[in-house]
DNA sequence: CACATCGCGCTTTTT
DNA sequence: GCGCGATGTG
């Protein structure tokens, strides 16, 4: 049987990495190395070669995105057989398997799931219960106490607890609270999902056999980023036959800060009782020689390490383009300048990504971006989902489903304003401790007593709308239906109208993305119901918004891009405290820095940018900073310094002159023709097509122009053809005004 | 009880 | 340079 061809596709070492079945499997391997290709190919092989069912393969990635990815290859290989592959990530097995089981762990089957919002607030809540002030302790200081303690499996009632200072003996105090808070809510966060399905397996042998029946093989991708609760878990799974494959790379490990324990993957073949093959693959097959050189050279510096031979047969490439500006808003104008560039020899944007250490970079680059009419997508900073009006409708939602969610009910209970604030809101608590009770039947029980007859009045109103809410749900089983009520019942969107204020209209047009995007997801799913979907939200990640369709730039930060490639890679903000970042200060830290950056660069096929800027503006101070020591580590023969006005001259705006250009947009009459990259992938522009011609003006009027003074304006007329046809535009700010064609951009006939 | 204003601390990185 | 929370007023 080999029906996979398995040597047309992969190397004698990946071969021999997917055709060992028997007991567990190590593949250790630098970046570009083919681990991922191994994996899929594996699970291929397992099915159709060795006579797996696909439902008995269980494969774990790190994000969801790279599940889906993984999903669509396997389909590739399997056909539809792949969908019963079970692919995704810890948390989102964990909650499946806690949704089966719920009671076990101490909830009922409709428990929700905090996010770090939710979280926050009840800590907040627990220490002013405490009398603890935020001087003190915060509640983000408790939450990472927390966090790091359920990585490492150990409950509130753990021995090993440190309480070394008084502010750890504050935590763990805290943690407790926050546990028994969390069971009388009927909820979960994110560390639980894991936390408790570890406990289930521990305490219950027969609902952990039935499992390790079911999975009779597992994979596992990026696995030196493993916490030891995951660890453990798959331990639990694979049980004593292990028939188990972890594939990862010590150098790529970069979520030390989140538990992450890279001795995992160091120690993993000597942690079984039987052998354990270690298969390493040591031909990159991503990116050039030079870049691939200066990632070795960079990781080089890292102490503790295990050396691995990485070689190519690519070409070398270009050397790596380095770029000092002033500031980074001319670290932002020259990446632009490289983008236009590369773009007119043909290379498409969404070939091209741009690389920050945090999410407050990225302002610049998407502000020269927009200026310069270029689509981008920014991944990450998890926008939609955390607005206010968003999340207090699916607090709402979480509310319907489960009563006892007392972060949602405090949420919400007075938005819109319904006459239930902090004094009601107070005696409710009281009450519903008092009786071991959730707030929201403390609210009832006040109301019953002789309460104000406001207040009561107020209570009976939620109630009722409560009420209305959860009968809509039982008997749609639609969350679109719930959510709609929720909108329209609650007061909310009213609300919203009356005030007739610019962000009441932001909010509303957010409310109604919302409900589309619920509408979307309900016309796909096959379960409609409102847990699957609170589900589906929760593990909703800073990868999985953006539409992947749309020929754009990819901003985001090094973290996000594990995993990825790129055909250019700009790997921006390389300065001292920024990248490495000034809350490193550790040789450990500094290495885990080291390694992001080399996982940056390792993203590139063929070419890498590195840029830094002088100065930076940062918490409105403006900051001095040298050149990132990583830079340097680089030889010198590797890279190449690039200056900024490398853009073919003529008139351009990369000037390094300050203010005297702020609008105009990238003039595509300069655009020369790509240099023909014939499209494996459908829909590349094609400067020749007679509709993108931006001198044809047919049908021009009333479309957007920009103009390098005047700014953003429309076409009211047009006399004559060709660059030298007379436009008359209507400007915002400066009026009417006609100007001739070839000064002008024609936004509507962008490419992108 | 609702709304406005002021000030503080914050930024790593994400499932 | 901004969002959130604490604080004060109608
Ligand atoms: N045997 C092979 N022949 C040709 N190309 C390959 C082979 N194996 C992998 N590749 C290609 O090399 C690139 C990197 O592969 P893959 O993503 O699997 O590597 P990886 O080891 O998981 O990388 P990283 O650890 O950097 O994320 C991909 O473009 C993949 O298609």
């Amino acid at each position: 049987m080999d029906v996979l061809n398995l040597e047309d596709k992969l190397n004698e070492f990946q071969c021999q990495a997917v055709r060992h079945v028997g007991g567990p499997l190590l593949v250790l391997a630098g970046a570009g190395s083919g681990k991922t290709r191994v994996i899929t190919y594996k699970i291929a092989h397992l099915v159709e070669e060795c006579g797996f069912k696909p439902w008995q393969i269980l494969a774990v990635t790190f994000t969801n995105k790279a599940a889906r990815e993984m999903r669509e290859r396997t389909e590739e290989l399997l056909g539809s057989a792949a969908s019963d592959v079970m692919l995704g990530t810890f948390h989102s097995v964990c909650l499946r398997i806690l949704r089966r089981h719920a009671e076990l762990v101490r909830r009922t089957q409709n428990f929700v799931i905090y996010d770090d919002d939710d979280r926050e607030r009840l800590i907040n809540r627990i220490l002013k219960e405490m009398g603890v002030g935020k001087e003190l302790l915060k509640a983000r200081a408790a939450a990472a106490y927390i966090d790091a303690q359920k990585h490492k499996l150990r409950g509130p009632d753990h021995k090993m607890l440190p309480v070394n200072t008084h502010i750890d003996t504050l935590c763990a105090r805290v943690y407790e609270s926050y546990e028994a808070a969390k069971r009388q809510s009927n909820a979960f966060d994110f560390g639980d999902l894991i936390f408790y399905t570890v406990r289930l397996f521990e305490k219950h042998e027969m609902v952990l056999s039935e499992y390790r029946y079911k999975w009779k093989y597992i994979l596992v991708d990026e696995f030196q980023d493993t916490d030891f609760a995951q660890y453990r878990l798959l331990r639990l799974l694979a049980g004593e036959q292990s028939n188990i494959c972890v594939v990862g790379d010590d150098d790529q490990s970069i979520y030390r800060w989140r538990g992450a324990e890279v001795t995992n993957i160091l120690n993993f073949p000597n942690d079984f009782e039987q052998e354990v093959e270690v298969v390493r693959l040591e031909q990159n097959y991503r990116s050039t020689g030079h870049i691939l050189a200066a990632a070795s050279a960079l990781i080089g510096h890292n102490k503790q390490r295990h050396n691995k031979v990485l070689w190519s047969d690519a070409e070398l490439g270009e050397r790596l383009h380095c770029y000092e500006a002033d500031s980074e808003t001319g670290e932002a104008r020259w990446v632009m300048s490289r983008i236009i560039a590369a773009y007119r020899e043909g290379h498409t944007l969404s070939n091209m990504v741009v690389f920050y250490r945090t999410h407050a970079q990225s302002r610049v680059f998407e502000d020269a971006l927009r200026n310069q009419a270029t689509p981008y997508v920014v991944v990450g900073g998890l926008k939609f989902y955390s607005r206010k009006e968003v999340k207090d409708v699916l607090a709402y939602l979480r509310l319907v489903l489960n009563p006892k969610d007392d972060v949602a009910l405090m949420r919400v209970i007075n938005e819109p304003p319904r006459g239930i604030g902090a004094t009601t809101m107070n005696k409710a608590l009281k009450i519903a401790s008092a009786h071991a009770v959730s707030h929201y039947e403390g609210l009832l029980m006040l109301a019953k007593e002789a309460d104000g007859k406001r207040a009561r009045k107020a209570i009976h109103r939620f109630r009722d709308l409560m009420d209305l809410l959860r009968r809509t749900a039982d008997d749609q089983q639609d969350v679109f239906r719930v959510a709609e009520a929720i909108i329209n019942e609650s007061g909310y969107m009213t609300r919203l109208q009356q005030e007739g204020t610019h962000e009441a209209q932001t909010r509303k047009e957010n409310l109604e993305e919302l409900m589309l995007s619920i509408q979307e997801w309900r016309d796909r799913a096959e379960d409609r119901s409102l847990a699957t979907f609170l589900d589906h939200v929760s593990l909703l990640t800073s990868a999985d918004e953006g539409e992947p369709n749309a020929d754009a730039v990819t901003l985001m930060t090094v973290h996000a891009a594990k995993g990825l490639e790129f055909e250019s890679v700009f790997v921006t903000g390389l300065e001292e405290q920024v990248f490495p970042h000034f809350n490193a200060d550790s040789d450990e830290d500094i290495e885990e820095e080291r390694r992001l950056a080399y996982v940056a660069v390792t993203r590139g096929r063929k070419k890498v940018y590195l840029s830094w800027a002088r100065s930076r503006q940062r918490f409105g101070r403006l900051d001095m900073n040298l050149c990132s020591r990583f830079v340097s580590e680089i030889p010198q023969e590797l890279r190449q310094m690039s200056s900024e006005n490398a853009m073919h001259g003529r008139g351009s705006w990369a000037t390094n002159a300050g203010s005297q250009r702020s609008q105009g947009g990238f003039n595509w009459s300069d655009r020369k023709a790509p240099a023909k990259k014939k499209k494996a992938t459908g829909r590349h522009y094609d400067y020749n097509d007679s509709q993108a011609d931006p001198f044809d003006d047919s049908g021009k009027v009333g479309r957007s122009v920009m103009h390098p003074s005047f700014g953003q304006g429309q076409v009211a007329r047009v006399d004559g053809s060709g660059p030298q046809a007379r436009v008359t535009v209507q400007f915002p700010v400066y009026g009417t005004k006609v100007i001739v064609a070839r000064f002008l951009d024609f936004q509507e006939e962008l490419p992108f």
